[in-house]
DNA sequence: TTTTGAGTTGTTCGA
DNA sequence: GTCGAACAACTCAAA
């Protein structure tokens, strides 16, 4: 028996039971296929990712003993090489992206009216998103409940690492032949020293996380300043690790520590959220592309290419806003919280549409994903699943104050700034002119002036809000 | 069927 | 400085 294994966002060889299908069946025939072709080209795999998935592919590479790489439509290339190979099964782990389904079904619809056997598995989530219900069949639309009733289940127990032997069929890629990586400019340059994409790299990041950070971290996981965030993000999005095997560390963590176990549960909840986005991804496949709540359609959106840019290139005036765009575009990450702030910015303060941000954030952030990224942007904009009430409106200045008290987040991102007191670090703008220049700053050379004042930003972004409510009316 | 309680992450104002 | 209320209504989920 030859089965291929078509490697997609599953960069792993534990807990893949995709890989442990074709493993007890014979030889397993490993490909990964870059598509670019089915995905809207809105949505095709941004550029921050394509970095991770370069180094992450070559780990899996590595660790398999060799993979095939392709690119082009799967609807053609798999069913191709399902007949060159001469494989009796293709087996694959699911997506659920809405592109990636479409795709999927016509392929094994396909597969099967030619004799083969095609199976998926679950590797990714918890719980698959059609089988969690509330009590009228119907899909949750509110956390708390969804992660009750997911709670209420047994957390699937992860699997072992089957023994397995590949063969490679002729005629594949190289893997830099899928110009993954960039190269000039390198704009990742350095960024194999802070992260350490492959199942290896998600592994001890587990581990070190539930050692060194788990403690605290359902207080201080808000604190931009401090390192208590698990950082996994990127590891999970593409499969290097899954939520089952991290669930049951989680919990093992939280059991044997009692002074943890309000953190473990906090950060399982965490995982949770990802899972409501896949579940509301699933029933509601628009979620990318259009507001979850139809009214706000009315809601009056400027367009300014300049807020905008200023916004993407952390040039906003308001320090931890700027430090947050600065520390996504440098490393491809950002932490929690100040994901809210910069997006609450971008849509409330600069009223630009919630989807401007949802494509910055899709091709600068490592672990891009179009579930999470989609729902989270929603919900900061209001227009989502539970979200945010569109009167809350962050304050960046006290969200600073709040969050990063000593201002060594934003001096570590705007370091034009660093000699600025404690009291103006998160707005320099209300410092005495001698305060300024005793700090070598001066506004709108080093630093640029706040691009909007927030009291009236925030007045203007209410009435944006009651211009939509009387459009339902 | 109707009712009831509740809903990630905030800010501002005025007492 | 601290605290509670207002900011809106609406929808969801379960009893």
């Amino acid at each position: 028996m030859k089965t291929i294994l078509w490697v997609r966002q599953d960069l792993r060889l534990a807990d893949n039971p995709a890989l442990a299908e074709a493993a007890g069946a014979g030889t397993v025939i490993p490909v990964y296929i870059l598509d670019d072709v089915t995905p809207p080209p809105a949505w095709r795999i941004g550029g921050a990712s394509r970095w991770w998935l370069h180094h992450s592919l070559a780990a899996l590479r590595d660790s398999l003993g060799g993979m095939l790489f392709l690119r082009g439509d799967p609807r053609l290339l798999i069913p191709e090489l399902a007949k060159s190979a001469g494989a009796d099964a293709v087996v694959w782990n699911r997506c659920y992206e809405p592109s990636a389904i479409a795709r999927d079904s016509v392929i094994k619809a396909g597969l099967a009216q030619t004799g083969i056997d095609a199976r998926s598995f679950n590797a990714s989530l918890l719980n698959e998103p059609w089988e969690v219900k509330n009590l009228s069949g119907a899909p949750f639309k509110v956390f708390t409940p969804y992660w009750k009733s997911c709670r209420a289940r047994p957390f699937p127990p992860p699997a072992r690492t089957p023994q397995f032997t590949v063969e490679l069929p002729a005629g594949g890629l190289a893997l830099e032949a899928l110009k993954l990586a960039p190269k000039n400019p390198d704009w990742a340059a350095g960024w194999e020293t802070i992260w350490t994409p492959g199942e290896a790299g998600a592994q001890r990041r587990l581990a070190d996380f539930l050692d060194a950070d788990l403690r605290g971290y359902a207080d201080l996981r808000d604190r931009p300043d401090l390192t208590h965030a698990s950082r996994l993000s990127p590891h999970l999005h593409w499969g290097e690790i899954s939520p089952r095997q991290i669930a049951a560390a989680a919990r093992m963590a939280g059991d044997s520590d009692s002074a943890k176990s309000r953190d473990a549960d906090k950060f399982l909840s965490e995982i949770g959220w990802r899972e409501f986005s896949h579940h509301l991804l699933y029933h509601f496949p628009s979620l990318p592309d259009a507001n979850w709540k139809p009214a706000f359609d009315a809601y009056p959106w400027r367009e300014d290419a300049a807020d905008l840019k200023a916004w993407q290139r952390g040039m906003t005036g308001y320090p931890m806003v700027d430090a947050g765009m600065r520390e996504l575009w440098q490393t491809g990450t950002m932490q929690n919280r100040v994901r809210m702030i910069t997006a609450s910015f971008l849509i409330k303060h600069l009223r630009l549409h919630w989807r401007a941000g949802e494509d910055w954030f899709w091709d600068t952030l490592l672990d891009a994903d179009l579930a999470n990224n989609a729902a989270g942007w929603q919900w900061v904009a209001g227009s989502g699943a539970d979200a945010a009430p569109y009167f809350r409106i962050f304050n960046p200045m006290s969200q600073g104050t709040k969050f990063d008290p000593e201002g060594d987040y934003v001096r570590r991102w705007c370091p034009e700034l660093a000699r600025l007191p404690n009291e103006f670090i998160h707005a320099p703008f209300l410092a005495a002119a001698e305060v300024l220049a005793k700090a070598g700053v001066v506004l709108g050379r080093d630093y640029p002036r706040p691009i909007v004042d927030h009291a009236a930003a925030r007045e203007a972004a209410l009435a944006g809000y009651q211009a939509l409510k009387a459009a339902g009316d």
